[in-house]
DNA sequence: GTCTATATCAAGATAGAC
DNA sequence: GTCTATCTTGATATAGAC
């Protein structure tokens, strides 16, 4: 099922993603994500036959691209020790935009309405602790800076995060630099 | 109002918290938080006379308890520029017991109910700030540690930590050797 | 594949007795 | 201060037409 294939189940997605965005994740209902999406809530029930399917394609569609985000952001990187971690870092944080900020909705939603479907996250986040330290990095190092950077992006999406532009730049640096400075301590 | 004044209060938001922990946010409600209080619905709304009251109670006893807990921690701790954020770290995670857990559930409760409910939280976290950078710690540094600190809890509130117990305790001493390295560094 | 209509139910909130 | 009973709303989910 390619992502041009079955553009409403995308723009349904989009459509959730926006109302816990907007609204909480309390009001992501089927009312509100049909008016959204432009759609019934019939036809909205034909792709996504109850909220757990819904919530369901909202964490597949967020692995997949958080995936895909790491993937090409590795890719821009020179090898090294930090790589991996440094991957993660910028393609969570580099920019604070509405989109990215999306993404991140479907967590809270699911997890407010049943925290079993977050299973596959624990999953994906070992993954990433295992990629982050296949090449040398210390694991707890890897570990702190990925502990900060999903703190800052759930801190964000729960819109506590008490940070400025200038000052939520000057913390990605430091992050950074903490993946680089543990390479020139050895 | 004391904390002994007024136990029907305090029973009623302990089973507040163990609603959401065990059943998720979308369960806390006013029937599962008077069964789990041994109270009826009438008793609980004699205490909290709609949803946003019962969140704010909620909300209200976690900062009143955070502040409580980290000015007993730093207490313990010996002068020095690291000791506000260290005190910081113990605090929020040196127990990993279900008291401790259930302290942050008022998060995500409220945050899926209402966001508007967190403004509070926004304000007390860039007090924190504050404090930890007072005595000489370099912001960065101190955002990145609390990142870290407030990420993990997130995470294992939402269940979706993968670190067994010995990995977490080694990330929470590679938290604090990173607040004390930046000293000797200096 | 998308729509309307409707059955069913759960939850918030109110009123008033004890 | 705590209780029962009830009103009202809004959300899930189903059935079936187009």
């Amino acid at each position: 099922m390619g992502r041009h294939s079955d553009n409403a189940r995308e723009r349904i997605i989009d459509a959730a993603e926006q109302v816990v965005i907007e609204r909480g994740a309390r009001h992501l209902t089927f009312d509100a994500v049909a008016l959204k999406a432009v759609v019934s809530r019939g036809g909205l029930l034909y792709h996504f036959p109850d909220k757990e399917a819904l919530l369901k394609g909202m964490l597949d569609r967020l692995l997949e691209r958080a995936k895909e985000s790491r993937a090409k952001k590795r890719a821009e990187l020179a090898e090294g020790t930090e790589r991996e971690i440094v991957a993660h870092v910028l393609s969570s944080l580099e920019k604070d935009d509405k989109a990215e900020r999306a993404r991140a909705a479907a967590l809270l939603a699911s997890g407010a309405h049943d925290p079993g479907l977050l299973a596959p996250i624990k999953k994906e986040y070992r993954t990433l602790m295992d990629d982050v330290t296949g090449n040398g990095l210390r694991f707890e190092r890897a570990a702190v800076i990925a502990l900060a950077t999903d703190g800052l992006r759930l801190l964000e999406l729960l819109s506590v995060s008490p940070f400025n532009k200038k000052e939520r730049s000057s913390i990605v640096e430091e992050m950074i630099s903490l993946a680089k400075e543990h390479k020139r301590a050895k």
